[in-house]
DNA sequence: AGTCGGAATCTTTCCGGTAACAAAGTAGGT
DNA sequence: ACCTACTTTGTTACCGGAAAGATTCCGACT
């Protein structure tokens, strides 16, 4: 039965309630082998009787750890971001640890001054940034945190994060989806391209196509939204040869299919339109977005464990972690006709 | 010019540099007004020397307070809360708090317990809950938590929550917006039943039927999702009068607009539809979706200075907080034909 | 029985701040 | 010049844990 107390328990209550010492306490706490089983016992329901919690902020000043993690984001609004943080958290959480969001404003890389000093003053355990322009990624990586830092961004050209490994294979699978169809002119609407994810899909888009030996027509930027999906379609940069689109994600995607509309060609039979991510919304579209699912809990996962292999300092880089994209072939893609 | 050194500076090397105790660096971060300016200047001096950053662990445990405030959510993935959540977490770093983001599921009353410890080991200044359900809510205000709470969620009949008073008026923003363009018999569909939020507005909605004197078409229950948003209208359940579908949300009314085309009834020809909230995407739903914006934005900086308010232990429960609803008519309603 | 050594437990110190109290320093009034 | 009353600054204790060193306990062995 709890006891009522209107202040919270120490090792120190604990302790004398148990006649020991309040190392003995400490100890048990850690996890320490070494106590005598009667001592054991009687420190087990002095703890339950008292209802003890740690005082997080005592154990991290003692031990100069702590068991929080930063994750530092531009923006929790974009469907992908925000729910990569949500797998992050989640498996955070699972693992005993507790996620700081520390946003930032993603137009002004002087705002990191304050994201500084708000991390330093933390002592975190680790630091990880999601969804980092280039521009941020130098400001971000200057900026000299001790913590460990997971970053998910970064050249283009290097295998890049284990966050963003699936770019490549996950747009060359829609990409492929639309040959096996039949099309041979294809087009590929961007992300923001200062992003990594976005110039990851688009070297994986141009790669294939190149293999393929399909003509290669120039990408179209966007910038991850609707309004820039939209856009590209109706920007009429698009070649009239083209029979297929493959955008960056589902908001872009659905911003074409809406210009498409408008424009009276029919998707699927006149355009083919994939996505990517699989958002939930994508079922729904009209037509029902052919897209590529990710599987953004098992990423925020791979994310978290990759920050706490930098925490613990393990050497190896933990090549094993790839997240299995997945075509989702719904009604926005049909042989060309 | 900042001296690099391994370990972070203290009070006491700041002390010991400007020639003062540890105790008048205290004073001078505190803002103490009695310091000689020959000393204050001395403290700011080696200060910014050794680029001093306060622990917040120590503080915290010196003082049984922190900056620290926690998120309790169910889901960040949907549109609404996780807007919400940012706009809380905005609000919060501008007032020099940290915002701890912590998961629940929903569907699991007994996980609370875990987030219970959790908050208890944390010493928060506060705790917000958002998008809780019935059930949830029942069991997070059982959970004495110590620091001042704030519950996002409550029985629909009471005034409710600063962040949630916006919904009888927005709803029926939409619904005043259908009467207007003529029609008369018009359906609800409401987001999970077990969210004040959706209580609210089909009270809201019920409201305004009355008050209009049209006949009271019974509200089709849906759960925020595009999923349920179709099910509702290829369930059979909408009277063949009925000319006009007020959403709970975007998503149900993306899920309408997708099995009214399937069914081939024309929306807004045939049928108009409103939804709620003003995502980024409902622009570009086919047709673009006649909605209510909400600023979750301003949402988010009320509730936190609702909780701030607690924390402060204010009596006044600062009632000139609302959030305006903000129709904006897009191609999805139209006069009934 | 006396000793030795490891196991179990206790005591002290420290982490980096704040709070309360004590002690200087300073100025004004007589 | 002396005393009083503020001002300014320094000292010490404390928050709740963990780490390190000191101490007690206990059984095995001589």
């Amino acid at each position: 039965m709890a006891t009522k107390k209107s202040t919270a328990a120490t090792i120190y209550d604990v302790a004398e309630r148990a006649g020991v010492s309040h190392q003995t306490v400490s100890r048990y706490l850690a996890g320490y082998e070494g106590i005598r089983p009667t001592t054991r016992e009687r420190v087990a329901v002095a703890l339950k009787e008292l209802d003890y919690r740690p005082n997080l902020a005592a154990r991290s000043l003692a031990t100069s750890r702590s068991h929080r993690i930063a994750v530092l984001t531009g923006d929790l609004l974009a469907a992908g971001p925000s729910r990569t943080v949500q797998g992050v958290a989640e498996a955070a959480r699972a693992a005993g640890y507790v996620v700081d969001i520390i946003g930032f404003d993603v137009d002004d890389p002087s705002s990191l001054t304050e994201v500084m000093d708000l991390i330093r003053s933390q002592d975190l355990a680790g630091v990880v940034a999601l969804a980092v322009s280039d521009s941020m990624h130098d400001a971000i990586s200057r900026l000299a945190i001790d913590a460990p830092l997971y970053l998910d961004s970064g050249p283009a050209d290097l295998p890049g994060p284990v966050g963003q490994s699936f770019n490549a294979v996950g747009i060359q699978l829609a990409l492929q989806h639309l040959i096996d169809l039949g099309h041979r002119e294809i087009v590929h609407i961007t992300g923001a391209m200062d992003y990594l994810a976005a110039k990851a899909r688009v070297n994986g888009f141009e790669q294939l196509i190149r293999e393929r030996g399909l003509r290669a027509h120039p990408v179209i930027e966007g910038d991850w939204t609707p309004r820039s999906g939209y856009a590209a379609v109706t920007s009429g940069q698009i070649d009239p040869a083209v029979t297929a689109i493959v955008a960056a994600n589902d908001q872009i995607a659905l911003g074409a299919l809406r210009a498409l509309d408008e424009a009276g060609v029919r998707c699927p039979v006149d355009m083919s339109v994939t996505g990517f991510d699989d958002i939930p919304e994508a079922e729904y579209y009209t037509p029902s977005l052919t897209t590529v699912r990710i599987d953004f809990q098992q990423q925020g996962t791979y994310i978290f464990n990759a920050l706490m292999a930098q925490i613990r300092g393990d050497e190896r880089p933990e090549t094993g972690a790839f997240i299995k994209p997945q075509l989702v072939v719904r009604a926005s893609t049909a042989p060309p006709s």
